[in-house]
DNA sequence: CCAATGTAGTTGGTAGTACAAACTAAATCA
DNA sequence: TGATTTAGTTTGTACTACCAACTACATTGG
């Protein structure tokens, strides 16, 4: 939902009973497309799609399976399997059959493929700071301290994720 | 004020000269994510993409030509024309000629498009609520605040959109 | 041990998304 | 009026994502 779009749902503050009123769902909708799109940009200026960055984000410290990989970026298998197909014909990563079980294939980041990730992430990271730059330092820590119990707290009751190991 | 701020960016911090940690864009950026999977999967279960249930949203309160569309969803005019088309076919907008201009098409909802636009507007902001469940009062305040200043910010800097006419 | 079953990954088919370039029809400008 | 611009569609290419079918390998139960 776009600022546009978000933007209509105005008036009052329509309480529901839930305690959370809609001006709050708006702006904490609003700020993750404006977040969402920052790095939607960047990762365009260098052809590449979100889920591309974040595989290669994912590369970064693993080396996982096609499989894994799936699970990771809550895809098919076959959809990953594409992705990392176009992936290697650039050149941002590579295939290697496991030793273990040779059916799997262990995919991991080239030189390349690290740059570029550094590259998207430090452009991205400059570009949420630079949207933060109008809050006080106070402002930030709490947006931070709050953000944070946010996703942990939604890791908790579904995902159960957001370090796992391989 | 200091010395508390400094105790709450401890180890790793990489606290870099335009004074926002990297643990913040961390936040920040899951958020985001956490937000806008909730959006795909709502939009999902209808078989709708995000931007289609943008343009429904966008189309409960306009009437606008497939060019406007287009700068109102930052597309271009070819994609939002098979956009339309699609959603035409599924019974979901209705093109119009326009008397002013011969040229233009004037894309407006169906009842059936607009029934599907509030059901997912509905539960989206249900599960953004739920995702908010967690926080004390004070948070939920707070979090609003600092988010609608971001967001207010931004757009005047950049768009300067947010609830522009047309 | 090996046959049945399960798992990892790829391939092929379908559909949506997005863009650029070429095109048609209508409006505007000179 | 003729030249140019604008609105929208069409066509071609590429990516994304899924499902179903398939191959190759692994595991398990008789």
């Amino acid at each position: 939902m776009t600022s546009k779009v978000a933007a209509e749902r105005r008036q009052g503050d329509a309480d529901s009973d839930d305690g959370v009123a809609s001006d709050t769902v708006d702006a904490l909708a609003q700020l993750s497309f404006l977040v969402h799109g920052m790095l939607e940009r960047r990762a365009a200026e260098r052809d590449m799609s979100i889920v591309l960055t974040r595989m290669l984000g994912i590369l970064r410290d693993r080396r996982p399976t096609v499989n894994r990989l799936a699970e990771l970026l809550d895809l098919d298998k076959s959809s990953v399997s594409g992705l990392v197909a176009r992936a290697e014909r650039r050149g941002l990563v590579t295939r290697a059959p496991s030793a273990d079980d040779r059916r799997s294939v262990l995919v991991s980041l080239t030189d390349e493929g690290r740059g570029l990730a550094k590259e998207v992430t430090a452009e991205f990271g400059g570009d949420v700071a630079d949207l933060l730059r109008g809050l006080s330092q106070r402002d930030t820590v709490t947006v931070t301290r709050i953000a944070n119990a946010i996703v942990v707290d939604a890791a908790q009751r579904h995902d159960v994720d957001l370090a796992a190991g391989d």
